[in-house]
DNA sequence: CCGATGGCTTGGTATAGACCAGAAGTTTGC
DNA sequence: GCAAACTTCTGGTCTATACCAAGCCATCGG
């Protein structure tokens, strides 16, 4: 307990959801109704709400309530597993929507695998879930010459399956980056969630074991939903 | 320009951060000399202040005001420069603060490296900055076996460093597992921010290559300070 | 010259109330 | 039966204001 009383706030709150949870009630009370049961405002209230919400133990729908957060999901950015490989390996449910399909050019796509500003790019926009969960957003950009019929051909299976056993390409050198960000109002509003909210974006460049460009990949995360981890073995 | 007025605010302070940025003014004038200036209260122009801070584009020193963040570190966990090496690396000038060091028990290191639970450990408490900017806390805790007097010869040079030179051991295995957090109020604090404010906790754990637990090491950074950056080549 | 003091500035916290827009549930009308 | 329309509930946004505590700085006193 410190001194100031969201802070305060903010422990009662956790106790609060520990119980619900525990009787697998997952939905937090309205905001109001919480502000006046702790004799508070609903501007207080959410400043404590907000801390929970950092640091992941809670989320919000947009205008539908709070909610628990389910466990984050571990990602190994050094293991080559897809998307439904990994999220099914820690038991969970995978699924994905695709958003829309196009063929354009993509300046930071270019920029990150070395193509002129103009070069297109076969574009895939899709949503993904973990257990019904709208968890991230991702923009895929494949150079079009390593995947002709791309888009005649995709509707939502595996992208690494399908280069590696369509086109045979070989994914051997990937530069991954890594940064917070507070989503944009475009990448919030395909999650459902308020615009602002935070996120985590990973951008992947993907180049084949001839050093040929491959594929970009633009990824957007709820923060909550997610758990890096790293094994490393040998020395340095 | 969206539609909430805050979402406008958001862009108009943008670009006077740009502005003020090219003149070399990294300070924002006072919250309230810039509610009066945009005609609003001191409330939005928050969400406004706040909606960058989460960007990354922004930050405030406790009590001191608002203040434009400076570039990202670049930080490669697969690699093993020292924070030192790194920082320098990238033209920066790397500080380092000791806030404490003892001998003791500590859960999470004693399960992260697989030792019985009331395990001690020598235990160094240390905040870093980068150009003057405290950007993280770091809790280490060495197994004692691995490194006796530590705590009496160590000040603050590198600790792998002293572990290599001194004592013979080579770091071969690790375990990072990074997730986004609210700072809690003691890291707020030795940080200088606000409580709550979004950080990076990034934990570690090391072997030697005869898998034997050398150290685990707890860092708390500030989210708009880091960039994770990981290259990776061969085959899966 | 220098440390102590006190006032001013700044962000941090909090109250009280209002209106809007989207989500969800309910009723109505075909 | 079922779709459309309405009502209610919910979070999202915003105003206006107040007080507190820490940082900062100029002034004062030795």
């Amino acid at each position: 307990m410190s001194d100031a009383y969201y802070l305060q706030l903010t422990e009662q709150l956790r106790y609060l959801i520990d119980q619900n949870n525990a009787q697998g009630e997952r939905k937090l009370p309205a905001e109001r109704t919480l502000a006046e049961r702790f004799a508070t405002t609903r501007v207080t209230l959410r400043q404590a709400l907000g801390q929970l919400e950092g640091e992941g133990l809670i989320h919000r729908s947009n205008r539908r309530g709070w909610f628990v957060s389910p466990a984050r999901l571990v990602y190994d950015p050094t293991r080559d597993a897809g998307f439904n490989d990994y999220v099914r390996a820690q038991g969970r449910q995978p699924y994905t929507v695709v958003l829309g399909m196009e063929t354009r050019p993509h300046l930071p796509a270019a920029r990150a695998l070395g193509l002129s500003d103009d070069q297109p790019f076969h574009h895939i926009r899709r949503r993904r879930y973990v257990d019904n969960r709208a968890v991230l957003v991702e923009s895929l950009w494949v150079v079009p010459e390593r995947a002709p019929e791309l888009l005649g051909i995709y509707t939502d299976q595996s992208l690494w399956g399908l280069l590696r056993g369509r086109w045979g390409h070989h994914l051997a050198n990937r530069s991954i980056r890594m940064v917070s960000e507070a989503l944009a109002p475009v990448d919030a509003e395909e999650l459902f969630v308020a615009p602002g909210t935070a996120g985590l974006n990973i951008c992947r460049a993907i180049l084949d074991d001839q050093q040929r460009p491959i594929e970009f990949d633009e990824e957007h995360w709820l923060h909550d939903a997610l758990c890096i981890s790293v094994e490393l073995s040998g020395q340095q």
